[in-house]
DNA sequence: GACCAAAACTAACCTATGTCATCACGTTTA
DNA sequence: TAAACGTGATGACATAGGTTAGTTTTGGTC
């Protein structure tokens, strides 16, 4: 079931069985990606759309002197470039920046799921407008927040996303990227995100290591943050039932 | 014609008349609005959308502190909240800068639009994608634009929009905006937004007064904002007929 | 045409972050 | 074995932009 994850928890856009099979039958083929290759190249003409599955994506645009800003960071369940779907050409790349699996959905599909189950259609739509809501999120870390705060940000909305996902507990997870990534997420230089990891670490509110991420005190990272991950649309009581859920 | 500017040049969306008609009849009431009015706060239900006829609108996010940071700026044909369509609730307020006319559209109508004409909804989607577009150039002009480089970023913009809405003639358009305002969208505070307004005067790149934008030099002032419209997705030979028009 | 509030503007000073240069460490390649 | 490289770490110094505290200008209104 490659598709497991998208939409997973996601307020009012949770796929049902049918759909999900549907969604499903729409993937054409199943790819492996090696770390740090390009899919995409701003102003492709594109006529399918990447669904990941596993690993971590990104997508940014590239400024004058070479230096890139990430827009967006990608997890397992989302629809990395689904957006292309409508837009056909994007204003920016897509690359992997671990190793990863994903799936290829043929635009043709999409098509056919637009006609044939609005409902299926409504939900796609939802997914890139979650997107959208984190490029806001985004905006809000790089305009008000300080450099402390901007990491924190990245760091609390991640955990939330991967808990999401099911790939995080909430205080530990595993993350391929480098302070350079950071830097370019937060637009900061690398060397003034290792001296905001280094703060975060002596105050003890998270450790940062190449690969794993450790939360040592969620309260006040998310404090320090700002976070309020009403943005990601999570649904508060999911409704995957669970054998130790109890009800409210 | 209410809807007469919305998706207007815009590459692969432009309405045909019959699907401008079921817009247009989509359409429950026109609303004028005082400057500085909030129309939806941050996690209200929301059943209606809002199409924006005339006068700017902003969507922001509040920071602890009572600062907020624009996360949007809408122009006349926007629709300016058509996300809450499928997300019902907005992780942003929305509200006029200046006086404004609206037209109200409700979610029922939009629903038949997406059962019945699956072409129109795709056209609907695509609108909500190109501001997730307009997200993205923002998020590069905070994470690697200078001071200068981001209201003159800015201005580029809102002069594409404003031309292709038939606002701004390339060289002077009206703006009521106050310095304040650019500095909510630029992540700079008042000082120095005035700081750097000065400085663009006094190099003759362009003149910002609180309601009218004169661009002196745009040749300069895209190059100094790393300005690049493609992400605006307008189409560079509109459709629209003109009897001067000369094909290329 | 006097009054008021909002917006624009300015100067002096402060600080968060960038810049540059260097070193240490671990992994891949020769 | 070492050479090359990517990543992380750190210190000295530079600067863009923030902060504070005003003054001036503008534009509406009685």
């Amino acid at each position: 079931m490659f598709t497991e994850r998208f939409l997973r928890d996601k307020r009012g856009a949770v796929l049902d069985a049918d759909e999900r099979a549907c969604l499903e039958q729409s993937i054409r083929e199943i790819r492996t990606l090696p770390p740090r290759s390009t899919l995409v190249h701003a102003g492709d003409q594109l006529s399918q759309s990447t669904l990941l599955i596993e690993g971590f994506m990104s997508r940014y645009i590239d400024d004058r002197n070479g230096l890139r800003q990430l827009v967006a960071v990608h997890v397992p369940g989302d629809f990395v470039d689904l957006h292309a779907y409508p837009l056909k050409t994007l204003d920016h790349d897509v690359a992997t920046m671990t190793a990863a699996t994903v799936a290829i959905v043929p635009h043709r599909a999409l098509d056919a799921i637009l006609e044939d189950r609005p409902q299926l259609g409504r939900k796609l739509w939802f997914s890139t407008l979650i997107d959208a809501a984190i490029h806001r999120a985004w905006l809000f870390r790089l305009g008000r927040l300080d450099a402390v705060g901007r990491v924190a940000h990245f760091l609390c909305e991640t955990n939330a996303r991967l808990m999401s996902a099911g790939l995080s507990d909430g205080r530990r997870f595993a993350l391929g990227l480098t302070q350079t990534d950071l830097s370019e997420i937060c637009g900061l230089t690398n060397v003034h995100v290792n001296r905001v990891l280094r703060h975060l670490r002596e105050n003890g509110l998270c450790v940062f290591r190449s690969s794993l991420v450790e939360i040592l005190d969620p309260e006040r990272l998310v404090a320090r943050a700002q976070f309020d991950p009403a943005y990601l649309y999570i649904d508060p009581q999911p409704p995957r039932p669970s054998p130790f859920q109890v009800e409210a």
